[in-house]
DNA sequence: CTTGACCTTCCAGTTGCTGGAAGGTCTATT
DNA sequence: AATAGACCTTCCAGCAACTGGAAGGTCAAG
């Protein structure tokens, strides 16, 4: 499968996919002609890259996530010790995420303009509710 | 308030407060001594900039929410517009998340190495499952 | 009145792409 | 067979969003 199937099956560009390439998350196959060749268990990654990516993990992060995803022996302890942590930030990535979904919801539902600086939810989403 | 207890507060880097100062994200008092004096509110702008950065969105997005966030006017057309479509990236960034979750989670939990390949709960949430 | 922890600006480097040039390959049509 | 257009390749430069470090000013404590 040549690089503009891939792109488009996984949602990132062309570029982005040779980037990846060239820092090393992936390695796929070539064609007698040159042509990247990817299979479909290179899509797979790409998509979870494209995922993790857009959800504010680094590169760092993601090749993290991803060899989790391809460790065959994934009953060692700090595997699970690595995928705990990041399913405690995923968690809290969700709840940040809700606060500030709630935040805008209520932005726009209920508060027209000046009454902003008291809004009591306001005050508590964006202000010191989750200071550590 | 110093740049340091602003740092502390809303959990960014001095650096990086410094710098979405310069690209025009807040704009601090400054004491007699030329230090930068940070106000209750540039707080709340700063941990709201905290949490939608690591959220995935862009730093100009940032300044869309951050503008929704402070805009008097809240019932204009086009505003509550931006504001739809930010809730929907939220409502697609939550799901996402909520995707990655259960495949971590179903990895660490239910996956013990090599049947990976054939998994179908991996399959699904990896897969083509959310193709577009 | 000096030490150490702050703060300032400025400039250079890193990460994670992104665009463009220069050129090879493939498929279809003339 | 040739030529057009849409692919693909590598390489190099630039942008976004920080991040580190130098050089120097400020401030509170001992």
């Amino acid at each position: 499968m040549n690089i503009g199937v891939a792109s488009e099956k996984s949602g990132l560009p062309s570029k982005t996919i040779r980037y990846y390439e060239d820092i090393g998350l992936l390695r796929p196959a070539r064609t007698e002609n040159g042509y990247r060749d990817y299979s479909a268990d290179d899509i797979h990654r790409l998509r979870f890259l494209q995922r993790s990516r857009s959800l504010g993990f680094s590169v760092d992060e993601c090749r993290q996530l991803l060899s989790l995803y391809q460790d065959k022996d994934r009953e060692s302890a700090d595997v699970k010790a690595i995928a705990g942590a990041k399913l405690q930030e995923i968690d809290r990535k969700i709840a940040e995420l809700m606060g500030l979904r709630g935040l805008l919801h209520h932005l726009v539902e209920h508060c027209h303009g000046d009454e902003r600086p008291d809004c009591p939810i306001i005050d508590e989403l964006a202000g010191e509710g989750m200071v550590q």
